[in-house]
DNA sequence: TGACCCCTGGCC
DNA sequence: GGCCAGGGGTCA
């Protein structure tokens, strides 16, 4: 269910299970998993985990240590991807593809629904990749403040939502962080970037700090407890949202009921009252 | 800019 | 049985 940290929890965690430990293989089913690029290198992808960076939501994996044979791996989770450790080889549900390890060990990339993306590149052509290539300014990478996040959206006449959402303004945030965002810094959804002043737009640069820190260690904490055991089965998780899938419920500040509005073809959450569309933005 | 596509699962 | 879903991309 990846954004930005649940991407760059995967990134950690795949950082720690190639540690001391080489790719020995790796088994790709034909879906459209692999669209865009050529099965058979991502099949012949090998050695050592040497580079994991990410971009926005893209992964940047560079295997082998040889600078003359490195293979670059572009990784996407879409809106179901992730990758399983196991111990060892067995079925896993919804796998597209297993990346072996020489302990015996299994990633399975899964994913439902098949809008990943895998592809095999060459190592250095993974950041001229389009997809990467475009992309905005990355929040935890690059830092963001008030002026980069005005510089980044001001020019947008789209809604302040939509346009945090394009990934060409700025990297790596989605439905829920971007909601998540505009809340924290009492910022209607559909205000217009152009018209926001420099205070408004240092407030969103922390807030969009705060709802990725706080999505980190969400993202790390369910983790654990996904490694530990599954979730009991029926146990409905609480919603550990100010406003994202509120709607009709009071918010958690003011007590107003959370609506939703259709923005861009995505659902946007928001409290009409912390995120007054008339309110003065200083 | 919006409509629609990709694909499947889960929830009401 | 219908609706919705946190991703990106394309087309008119």
């Amino acid at each position: 269910m990846p954004e930005l940290p649940e991407v760059e929890v995967t990134r950690r965690n795949l950082v720690r299970w190639f540690a001391r430990r080489k790719l020995v293989g790796v088994e790709v089913d034909r879906t459209r998993i692999t669209r865009g690029g050529d099965p058979e290198a991502l099949g012949a992808l090998r050695g050592k985990l040497t580079h994991a960076d990410r971009r926005g939501k893209f992964l940047l994996l560079r295997f082998g240590e040889r600078a003359r044979t490195a293979r670059g791996l572009l990784a996407h989770l879409g809106m179901t991807g992730r990758f399983v450790h196991r111990a060892s080889a067995a079925p896993e549900r919804f796998s597209r593809a297993r990346f072996l390890l020489d302990n015996g060990a299994v990633l399975h990339f899964t994913d439902p629904r098949m809008f990943g993306q895998l592809i095999a590149l060459p190592a250095e052509a993974l950041e001229a990749h389009p997809s990467v290539a475009q992309l905005g300014v990355d929040p935890l990478v690059e830092g963001l403040s008030g002026e980069t996040l005005a510089a980044a959206l001001s020019g947008s006449r789209q809604a302040l939502k939509v346009a945090l959402m394009d990934q060409r303004r700025v990297a790596g945030l989605g439905n829920i962080h971007a909601a998540e965002a505009l809340f924290r810094a009492g910022l209607h959804p559909a205000l217009s970037p152009g018209r926001l002043k420099v205070a408004a737009y240092a407030r969103l640069a922390e807030a969009i700090h705060a709802a990725f820190a706080f999505g980190l260690e969400r993202a790390a904490a369910e983790e654990i407890r996904y490694l530990r055991d599954r979730p009991v089965e029926g146990e409905k998780l609480e919603n550990p949202f100010f406003v994202y899938d509120r709607a009709g419920s009071p918010c958690l500040r003011c007590q107003t009921p959370v609506r939703s509005i259709t923005q861009g073809g995505r659902t946007t959450h928001f409290c009409p009252t912390c995120q007054s569309k008339t309110r003065k933005h200083p």
